[in-house]
DNA sequence: CAGAAATGGTTAATTCGATTAGCTTTCAGC
DNA sequence: GCTGAAAGCTAATCGAATTAACCATTTCTG
């Protein structure tokens, strides 16, 4: 029986793929195991079970996220950084809802649980847009849960098929990264 | 063996209840069954299985969600049938996170579904919030979908512990009103 | 009021997925 | 080539959902 070579963040990204592939709900240990080419069992000589791996894939999500909105940023500053950051923001969501589904609902641990870690930094990365406008040092953290709940609900709503009617999503999110921007020019 | 006179309604209610009690994730027919006094075949008489019944309770929190909000907006106008409205809705989530969660990836199968006419109902009441601003008719949807993403952003992070740090979530949900106000009038 | 039909409940059995135990094979370092 | 840890495997356990088959109670009807 050849090695499979496999390793933890190996298996946790065949995982975050297949939640891609088939969606958070339907990720199975039975399924993984599968696509790795591996028993079921075997999977635990790598992560601690279903919990542990839930969590794992949503620190990777988180840590991507950041990275793709913290990379997105750069260069811009006000306006553009603010259209930037929610545009790469959603368009990971859009791409890899199973994953970004698994951050839903999964609670750090500690401050030093890599899940908190990868929060901070995609926080650190909206927190970086703020810095363009000119908002009270007691606002701040107001500002930015306000971005937060408005990426994240957009975001979700859509993965989650939540916007029945017609109208074109891709202009809301425009319109609604405008809505923001003249809010916050404004503060 | 005597009957313990249940209904569909009342096990979606029960269901519901539980929920809200021990987390949406923790809701299992074993344990509805052993709540309302039945083994658990029962509930099978009732309800068609677990993906039914999470669709019912679905429906039961949006229309609950739908009527606070209604209720709460009447006699109000602009930012304060906003405030309204905005308060509402937070209040039920924080109140029945449980059953709210099980409309996060709930999705009708068609429009006469009470899935769907539920989740009309609270747009309905979002949408008579507009009413109050003059917003071009091209508008009205947007803003729409942007309160309704404010709102469920908001509401699902809180009730995900998704706020990690210190500042006060009452304080920022007020100051999110503000906002929102403030963008809706200079539309 | 008898009795048939529908209704709501039961136990027993099946299935499926997660997890654990215990054994075996590979591989790195000596 | 030994030897111990790491990575697999099979077999077994457990819990939860679901189905099947059966029984008791209500309700409607003649």
């Amino acid at each position: 029986m050849p090695r499979a070579g496999l390793d933890p963040p190996a298996v946790v990204a065949a995982g975050a793929a297949l939640a891609d592939e088939v969606g958070f709900a339907n990720l199975t240990m039975g399924l993984l195991a599968e696509r790795v080419g591996v028993r079921t069992p075997s999977l635990y000589k790598h992560v601690g079970g279903q919990e542990d791996l839930n969590r794992r894939i949503a620190a990777l999500a988180l840590s991507e996220a950041a990275d793709a909105v913290g990379g997105a940023v750069q260069g811009y500053a006000g306006r553009d950084a603010l259209a930037a950051a929610a545009r790469a923001f959603r368009a990971f969501v859009v791409a890899h809802p199973g994953r970004y589904a698994a951050t839903i609902g999964a609670e750090p641990s500690g401050s030093d649980d890599p899940l908190a870690t990868a929060g901070q930094r995609l926080l650190d990365a909206f927190t970086a847009v703020l810095r363009g406008y000119e908002i009270a040092e007691s606002d701040v953290d107001h500002a930015l849960r306000m971005l937060r709940s408005l990426c994240h609900g957009f975001a979700t709503l859509q993965a989650a098929n939540g916007f029945q009617w017609s109208a074109d999503i891709d202009a809301s999110f425009e319109w609604l990264i405008t809505f923001a921007d003249r809010g916050l020019r404004t503060c």
